[in-house]
DNA sequence: TTTCTGACA
DNA sequence: TGTCAGAA
């Protein structure tokens, strides 16, 4: 039945995290601070992460070795929690992937260097069109 | 020993 | 992002 439980349940260390993940504790405590992670607290304020942080933390990493930066991952993670009700359709991982590379690719060729650090809002907000 | 926070480079 | 200090 619901499974769901399993991977939202707080069990790994930062060290299980680390390996993982291939990420430093430096960054997955920026992460956190940038709420992109809410690993939930031991009674020594140890981090505890769920399989679901796992999950995200790699997303992560994955999107920012993509040249997404913080604040476009944090809207493309709203933007998967709350399904676009202006969209013709839903918006699987894989899709939502291609189109952020669209994008990136996009402004890669506009101005190579000033847009690496946009973020990408233009496209989140004007968006009843993919 | 390991992780935490805050701070500096 | 790496790294250091001081505390837990």
């Amino acid at each position: 039945m619901e499974k769901q439980w399993r991977r939202s349940m707080p069990i790994l260390s930062m060290n299980i995290v680390m390996q993982l993940t291939g990420l430093t504790a430096r960054q997955i405590r920026y992460y956190e601070e940038n709420e992109l992670i809410f690993p939930s607290r031991t009674e020594g304020k140890q981090r505890m992460f769920s399989l679901d942080d796992i999950d995200t933390l790699l997303e992560i990493k994955d999107l920012l070795a993509s040249g997404v930066n913080i604040a476009g991952i944090k809207q493309i993670f709203e933007m998967k929690k709350q399904p676009a009700a202006t969209s013709v359709h839903k918006i699987s991982d894989v899709e939502l992937r291609s189109i952020v590379k669209e994008e990136l690719k996009k402004s890669q060729l506009n101005q190579r260097v000033s847009l690496r650090q946009g973020d990408l809002s233009r496209f989140f907000n004007n968006g009843k069109s993919y």
